[in-house]
DNA sequence: GCCGTTTTCGGCCCGACTGTTTTCAGTCG
């Protein structure tokens, strides 16, 4: 079983959290915390790099001996020996909100509790409470933050987050007072997912709006409510903090809480070398405050361009944005077409020219129709008679309709020794090919690969959806070497998609930006199933951002005739004049 | 454990809230 980057990422997580319930030094403990970070989000073999002499941010000799120890035998020598001085299963009492390193050693000792099944009889039992520095009220929120924990609190997928953030602020920018209101946090990332979300509000009144905002229909529950910060869980589980902020440093609050936390301690790190110190508040030179009304003044201070939101992650912006390179992101508007797209024909809900016309509404200039193939019967898979009847509606549609081209696509299926699910002649009548795997998921990652590469060498082969097939906290990507992937897109001439269903959002940031680096365009696509979802290709637009696409690097930002060339193939109108 | 326009040793981001204390430790973001 080979080892990669995630399982290094886990092990280093792991030595990290028994290092810090040992009460080990905080920095040595941020080494591995940061290692596992680093490994975990790159886009090759960590192995690998470092044995051709490459070098990793926070990772010096030791960390890379041990990075080659884990690649070469699956075990870490360190991680052994911690496990043998405390039981494994500890660590886990450490994701107990209220728990940390402290307390969790406390009750090891003391208690000999090691599980959370464990932790929460002695809560029951009022064995906590008698514990040095531990009281009633602590004991009754482990109970409960035991049972919440027992229920499986997840993370919020960003469309999810969306829907609760933009009403709660839209409640609280209502209220009296009340001059400005912002979302941060990972949301303002566009993170795929969001673990809860931060709510900045500037006001004159903040005993009000905190009194609102607890009081507020929507809360289950209270966790904290003081003058600067209160925090709520919400009916749906989603924690919600609210952060009320002074004009003056509404720029800092707003950088500060954006995050990521990476990004932030590089900030201020630059900011202390420049005796400067950066808090929620503002940026100060001694007690004076020389920046943060708003954030550029907070970049400009520590000698940054702006930094776009997606970008602060530490991947490399703050060095960009020091030299005066940081790219132009691609903005929703750029887009100009729609290259994946499914009617009621196959699994969609409405026809095609309802799903024509509402393309058109939001101003896009194409659209692609792709519906799935014969394979996937449970979607009703279009074999090629059917096919062909839909280019027949598509070219009387194409006639009638002004200021929007439909192109003639299909989802095809790419079966799993890497045939497509039609015909090559019955391809090469489309505009675009679309291929996708829809079966066979749990393939090694040397035939998934296999797989695919076969399929992007059919001749017709336009686009690869979806490409690693995740569903977000459903299901995981398929085992795939995503860099071949690329590489062979780059000398086919094809492209691959980044699905903006909210679900899906695939490609990752980290793929988007390998493509990048190689050339290969990335269509932007809705994969809608009806006409409301084209409003999702602000999420796919937003992880485009997040793996650093400008315009220029997205296939559907060019104009018809552009994008035509591109896919090399000559439209059906244009044939026949 | 990492790292270097202050350094190969001595630093390493910063503040709010809670609960258990009686001035602060622990946790969180």
């Amino acid at each position: 079983m080979p080892t990669h980057n995630a399982d290094i990422a886990v092990i280093f997580d792991e030595i990290a959290s028994l290092l810090e319930i040992q009460g080990e030094s905080p920095f040595r403990i941020r080494a591995y915390r940061n290692a596992a970070r680093t490994v975990g989000e790159l886009s090759r073999e960590a192995s690998e790099l470092l044995e051709e002499g490459g070098h990793l941010p926070g990772i010096g000799a030791d960390l890379a001996g041990k990075i080659a120890e884990i690649a070469a035998s699956g075990h870490c020598a360190l991680l052994d020996r911690l496990q043998k001085e405390l039981p494994p299963a500890v660590t886990e009492l450490l994701k107990i909100p209220g728990l940390g390193p402290k307390r969790v050693k406390a009750l090891y000792h003391d208690l000999e509790v090691q599980t959370i099944e464990q932790l929460y009889r002695a809560a029951c039992d009022g064995r906590i409470r008698a514990l040095p520095g531990f009281g009633e009220k602590t004991e009754r929120n482990i109970l409960e933050a035991a049972q919440a924990h027992a229920e499986n609190k997840q993370r919020f997928k960003l469309v999810t987050a969306a829907q609760y953030g933009e009403a709660l602020r839209a409640y609280l920018a209502a209220l009296p007072d009340v001059t400005r209101t912002s979302i941060a946090g990972s949301f303002r990332r566009m993170r795929e997912t969001v673990g809860d979300l931060d709510i900045l509000v500037e006001t004159k009144s903040p005993e009000l709006v905190t009194q609102r905002f607890i009081a507020c229909g929507e809360v289950k529950e209270v966790l904290a409510a003081g003058s600067a910060r209160s925090s709520v869980v919400l009916n749906c589980g989603l924690q919600v903090d609210l952060r009320i902020i002074a004009r003056e440093s509404y720029g800092a609050a707003l950088q500060y809480f954006t995050g990521s936390k990476a990004h932030n301690i590089a900030i201020r790190r630059i900011a202390q070398k420049l005796k400067l110190k950066i808090n929620e508040y503002g940026v100060f030179r001694g007690e004076a405050r020389i920046a943060g009304t708003d954030e550029e003044s907070v970049y400009r201070a520590v000698g940054l361009a702006y930094i776009p939101p997606e970008l602060r992650e530490d991947r490399g912006e703050i060095e960009q944005a020091r030299a005066g390179r940081l790219p132009r992101l691609v903005e929703l508007g750029d887009l100009r077409g729609d290259l994946h797209v499914h009617t009621k024909a196959t699994d969609g809900r409405n026809t095609l020219r309802e799903m024509v016309e509402a393309a058109r509404a939001q101003g896009l200039e194409y659209l692609s129709i792709t519906e799935h193939s014969r394979r996937l019967t449970m979607a009703h898979g279009l074999d090629a008679s059917r096919l062909a009847r839909q280019c027949a509606e598509i070219d009387k549609l194409n006639a009638e309709l002004k200021g929007i081209t439909v192109l003639k696509g299909i989802e095809v299926d790419i079966l799993e020794d890497g045939s497509l699910d039609l015909p090559d002649e019955v391809l090469g009548r489309l505009d675009i090919v679309v291929g996708a795997v829809h079966s066979k998921f749990d393939l090694s990652r040397a035939k998934q690969t296999e797989r695919i590469l076969r399929a992007m060498q059919r001749p017709h082969f336009t686009i690869l959806a979806h490409p690693t097939g995740r569903l977000i906290e459903e299901r995981p990507p398929y085992d795939v070497d995503m860099s071949r992937l690329i590489r062979e897109a780059k000398a086919r001439g094809c492209f691959l998609e980044l699905d903006a269903q909210p679900d899906r959002l695939d490609l990752l940031d980290t793929h988007c930006q390998m493509a990048k680096d190689a050339g290969v365009l990335v269509s932007i696509a809705s994969d809608a199933h009806s006409t409301l979802d084209f409003l999702n290709l602000r999420f796919g637009v937003g992880q485009g951002r997040r793996g650093w696409l400008e315009k220029k690097d997205v296939l559907n930002t060019r104009g018809i005739s552009e994008l035509r060339a591109l896919i090399g193939r000559t439209m059906h109108r244009e044939r026949r004049p």
